[in-house]
DNA sequence: AACCCATTTGCAATATCGTTGCAACTTTTA
DNA sequence: TAAAAGTTGCAACGATATTGCAAATGGGTT
């Protein structure tokens, strides 16, 4: 079956061409997405505001997570499975390459746990790290 | 003597009455501040472009330094000591809380070293805690 | 296949955010 | 206190994001 159709139909989301384009580019891709690339890149001509509004839907559904950065930009990756309807388990490392600045997900490290001090109460963890990635070390 | 205008005059900057007033804030805040936050709350009336520059400014003289958030916002908080030039040792957890949402800097707590996979570099390392602080514990 | 209803999209307008150039004004230093 | 250097405010601009609404599309039903 076609995993980009089951993935919007999981979602409960109706199957369109710019949810499926911009949601291709996610599994294809692998890494993680600014607005701009997805705008810029889909083969459909998509509206600006359609690529705001299908991003938004796709973060509140558990498809897409927000990921941290130390700039301004905003950032999308795809979610492991077991992210559901708003609730995102994405407590994994993010890695970002000062050369060819792009951001990847270390799906298989999880943030470590810290001791806090006293009275604070942790829900929530993320990380990044910046550096050089696999395909720039050279 | 006065420790605003100390700050100003050891990062080689003019001391001007906006600058006093921006730092001010910083420095008897405590916290994490936004850009709006600034321009809302400075008892003298400050452009809007003058606290962009002036925020711009405090973080290349190594007097405050961004904060990375897992939304979309910019914050800035004060620098220890250590920082001078461009040259941030900020690398201490950042806890926001979710109940007040205000941001610290736990300077106290540095980012833990992690095993990457084989290949990646890393270079630098921010993390981010979510949660209920101190203050809003009860 | 043709229909209806709910959902989704595109357009236009508007709001927010951040940057740049330049002239006027302050601060510093001598 | 005057000149030089640094800083500010204004105006204009560009990029980014949001909202309302009418038209179009998708999903389920007959």
């Amino acid at each position: 079956m076609n995993t980009i159709e089951d993935i919007l139909k999981k979602a409960k989301l109706n199957v369109t061409e710019g949810r499926k384009n911009i949601l291709e580019m996610f599994v294809l891709g692998g890494g993680a997405l600014a607005h701009a690339d997805i705008e810029k890149n889909t083969s459909v001509s998509i509206d600006r505001v359609t690529v705001y509004r299908t991003l938004q839907t796709f973060v509140e559904r558990g498809i897409i997570h927000l990921i941290p950065t130390t700039d301004n930009t905003i950032l999308y990756a795809l979610c492991k499975d077991n992210c559901s309807d708003g609730h995102h388990h994405d407590e994994h490392v993010h890695f970002i390459c000062i050369t060819c600045n792009k951001t990847n997900c270390l799906e298989e490290i999880t943030v470590p746990n810290i001791q806090l001090p006293k009275g604070f109460k942790p829900i929530q963890a993320a990380m990044i790290v910046k550096g050089i990635c696999l395909h720039c070390k050279n």
